[in-house]
DNA sequence: GAAAAAGTATTGTCAGACAATTAAAGTTTT
DNA sequence: AAAACTTTAATTGTCTGACAATACTTTTTC
């Protein structure tokens, strides 16, 4: 029966597969419920344990959710856009980290992408978005804030700017690019003066969105994204070659 | 031992967390192997087939890979592009779908996003890229062409523009964009007409790309969304009142 | 020394069992 | 008749043990 049987994958990924197909075509829709494991089983001529592998594999990508019970079973799930946001992140994190890819190429690409959102954000933003900027500078120019939640604040400033575009889909695209810069951006050591350099600019956005400017929000970004390659450049040259003494 | 058991995820959910934040964490490194499902299952103090299914959810991540024989194991995988880029579109398309995004708010967000790279690939892209942006606009403008190819040709197309901008995280991150507007594409039915206006628009946007001028191209996509929304909003519209004679 | 055979560690799959969970049906009590 | 309780059935969750398939390692054979 096996036609080309050295070319295809295991059973459990053959049936996610089929299963995956079958909701992505439509043919199963949204809270739908799956047959049971054992009727899957008698249908795909294989034995529970290879069905539950398969039907796992969907759990893993949220395209499914179990239930235990008597009415209960698997059923296709509605992914969110929390969920699909959390991939999102933890897959553009390993991509970078896996990669070798620099902190030059992240950090275009993630400003490159910002800078894209900043008339909309201009345009649309409500004043929650702008309290949010307004706080977290606030939080920025603290002092004996660590670097770490320097980096965190960072993030929420910016999601806050991306999703004053009011556009679900761009909020989603951007989670990638924002988040996953976070690791890298942790390798940085922020002094008092860059920080501070940073703040500045972070206000000049806040100031142009809330000023609906689109323009000099963009510009704002990229005085910011050249202020960071900078920054990182000297950061990573210092580390090349620690200190001459000893 | 079981501190708050009714809060707590099935075990395969909680040993495929640990085993991934080891990944993420940088504590199993690419390629490394990961100790045997007996091991595993000993660790863990669960069954083999607890630790298989937690395994096969990693798998479904592409987070490792698994081999079988006497060397071989679960081993650490370097997630590449193309499967970041698999994964994103398919989470992409299903967060459409099942969401009820409309084609308004997907259009702008991919043509926002396409916008930011045009700058950059006027400036990097080589001719293999100008090479296939003519090749698809020559494509499109043939007759006997369907609807889905022609939208397939739309996404050959302007993927070049994006992957002209030589930036790998970006091609990564707009793919998702680009790619799940397909199935969105593909309700709207293409007349003559409107396939010469995207066509010619296409071409405007080539020339630019080629001629260096990020400007026009920029300008060029903005035309291309007002022209793409306007097609769509005609098309719903005639769909909601279909034919007036019986 | 090279080729063939056997050995061994590992994942892939199966069968069957029992536990845990949950909703519905049935039974008793008020 | 309504409410509270009990039982039942369906389903997933987990375990045990087994064997097959695979691929590397070692031994044997020529």
């Amino acid at each position: 029966m096996k036609s080309n049987p050295e070319l295809l994958p295991d059973l459990p990924t053959q049936i996610a597969a089929s299963i995956r197909d079958a909701i992505v075509s439509g043919a199963l829709i949204v809270d739908e419920r799956l047959p049971s494991e054992a009727e899957l089983s008698l249908q795909f001529d294989v034995s529970r344990a290879t069905v539950r592998e398969a039907l796992k594999r969907l759990a893993a990508q949220s395209l499914i959710r179990t239930q235990r019970g008597a009415t209960g079973g698997a059923f296709v799930n509605r992914i969110s856009f929390e969920a699909a946001h959390a991939q999102q992140i933890t897959t553009s994190i390993l991509l970078l980290s896996m990669n070798d890819v620099s902190f030059e190429t992240a950090c275009e690409a993630r400003y490159t992408l910002e800078r894209a959102c900043a008339p909309l954000s201009a345009k649309r933003r409500n004043s929650i978005h702008i309290k949010t900027m307004r706080e977290e500078i606030e939080l920025q120019g603290e002092e004996g804030l660590s670097d770490e939640a320097f980096c965190a604040s960072d993030v929420t400033f910016h999601r806050a700017l991306v999703d004053g575009a009011n556009n679900p889909v761009l909020s989603y695209q951007l989670a990638g690019a924002v988040e996953a810069m976070q690791p890298l951006m942790n390798m940085i050591t922020f002094t008092a003066r860059s920080r501070s350099a940073i703040v500045t600019l972070h206000r000049d956005i806040a100031d142009a969105i809330e000023a609906q400017d689109g323009a000099r929000a963009s510009d704002g970004l990229a005085a910011l994204e050249i202020e960071t390659q900078n920054l990182a450049r000297r950061v990573f040259e210092q580390r090349q070659r620690p200190s001459p003494k000893t």
